[in-house]
DNA sequence: TTGTAAGCGTTATCAT
DNA sequence: ATGATAACGCTTACAA
């Protein structure tokens, strides 16, 4: 219950009897810089006196921020917890901070959301994006705030991103099936509009499946009895191929569907938890790997901290597994 | 493509004509002390310009900074992400950022993200506790830091909380099983600890069937078929109680336990989601109010930032819902 | 190895 | 209604 009055800098070089210039080499790592004694002085200061550094004061004369913003396309799903924990440990290992604002699935919140961003002063952004619009990205990159795009693509080569082979895996899973037999195969999904990542899934569904129908559905709305008649449960070479794990969740809780035919997987897609492997232990599914993708797009962006030149814009693809 | 040179306060007075003592007060909202006609001209400049304030600049100007962590107990349960987005709403609606930091149900790691969050300078705290220890939090208050509990108590009266009625709900719930016939109660739940959330539950239970038995297992590996003698599923008056919402659909998975009785609900519990919905939809579970306890924490946050006085502790119950 | 002092961009007090 | 200017706490040449 000391009553603490805030401790300056100023402060602990009276105390240690050496200028505030010495105390803040110390703070900054610049041991070389001094002597063992003095080291060691002001580590015993400092440690006693719980001082802490005033980092707005540090931010304004080193003239840069350590937040990071990360803006998610909907933090209710999984995959967005996860690659933010691979972001957080990336960046907290260098002393940046990680902030998490959620788009929330829609492009009017996003839009506001990155103009709020860009008013605030961070040094970078790592951006899963809803919209195509490249102008909302130019604000940053104008103005050399380093940014870095997760999950989805946007066309724009001058961006960094990470995805992960979306065409590729699931191409292979389709594949896999077209051996077991199937002869056809639904897509469910969620609205396609432009997002690059459901684009692609389908590209890849229809590279083997070439007259694969599409469903777009709602997922807080899902009725299962309106689509029982495209869902044709009894055609055993008839394939459902979900594109969200929410969805996929619904129509495995539909033990008709799960477990009428007992013998061969009627039903997969893209997975984020195992909780889809709680329902159907021998099932395989496409998983991703977001915590990796998340750590990958901090280190992309940590590159571009300490570049000079805004150039070494890379692309990188995070494979996903089918299995 | 403009090259984007820093502007600052002075650029826009020069521009304006003006000093930067009545830019900084445009800025901050005085404009009852200038007239009308500088007001639009600087706001012509400002909105042309795209200027921005430097955060740094005025938040060490000002003593102040708009920086309120947000440690999580466990950033995978849906809870979590859901309660963040209850403390961002009121946050950011008064001009505070809210930062999520993941304590991953490792007390370890919980004392290492308070110390860092204490050495990074953030206005608040809130705070979900994994640890009892009060004096992880002393650090805070007695630099006069506010710090609000959410979710769990620690039985330290000098803190602001917000919990729910663990107790009550529960006890509400098994009374109206108690009224359906069942005889016997198990509870499963991760190791209790002495987590609050999860003592009171037990009371709750025990309140009504006092002799509930407790089998402490992990999500991770949990094994059902070892269970099987404890979990009894030929009886049927017997409840199966689960204190969380991925150990209780891995339950439900389980279609012999869920499909068996078919007539009667024999097990129940604390869920997030609407997934053990999907699962079962005539089932009844006890759901929170996670986003509102967010939202209320942030604003018991808020007024103390407002208070001189470091007074007006308040512990707030959420109520949760049996249905 | 250490010190001096001029910034960093904004706010807020005191004048006018 | 507006301006001048001293803080705010730290970093970093430049000196010594």
């Amino acid at each position: 219950m000391t009553k603490t009055k805030k401790l300056t800098i100023n402060d602990i070089a009276t105390k240690a009897n050496v200028s505030t210039a010495t105390v803040s080499r110390y703070l900054n790592g610049q041991l070389n810089q001094m002597s063992a004694t003095t080291a060691s002085k002001l580590k015993k200061i400092i440690k006693e006196t719980a001082y802490i550094r005033n980092s707005a004061a540090v931010q304004l004369a080193k003239q840069k921020s350590n937040l990071v913003a990360v803006v998610a396309s909907n933090i209710d799903e999984y995959f967005s917890s996860e690659y933010f924990k691979g972001v957080v440990s990336i960046l907290s290992a260098q002393g940046y901070i990680g902030v998490l604002f959620d788009s929330n699935s829609d492009e009017i919140t996003e839009s506001n959301l990155l103009e709020s961003v860009y008013n605030q002063n961070f040094a970078g952004l790592i951006l899963q994006p809803l919209s195509t619009q490249h102008h909302l990205i130019d604000k940053f990159t104008n103005n050399h705030i380093p940014v870095v795009l997760i999950d989805r693509d946007i066309g724009n080569g001058d961006i960094s991103t990470v995805t992960t082979n979306n065409f590729q895996v699931t191409k292979f899973a389709m594949e896999s099936f077209l051996g077991k037999g199937f002869k056809k195969v639904t897509i469910i999904t969620e609205p396609v509009n432009r997002i690059s990542t459901r684009v692609e899934r389908i590209a890849g569904v229809r590279s083997v499946f070439n007259h694969a129908q599409l469903i777009e559905v709602d997922t807080d709305h899902l009725n299962l009895s309106e689509l029982s008649d495209d869902l044709d449960i009894k055609n055993p070479t008839h394939l459902l191929f979900v594109l969200k794990e929410r969805l996929l969740i619904q129509l495995l809780a539909n033990t008709d569907l799960l477990h009428e035919p007992k013998t061969q997987q009627r039903l997969t897609g893209f997975i984020d938890t195992n909780i889809p492997k709680y329902l159907a232990p021998t099932y395989k599914f496409i998983q991703q790997s977001p915590y990796l993708m998340g750590a990958t797009a901090a280190e992309l962006l940590m590159t571009q901290f300490s570049e000079q030149q805004p150039t070494d814009i890379k692309q990188i693809v995070i494979p996903s597994h089918f299995e």
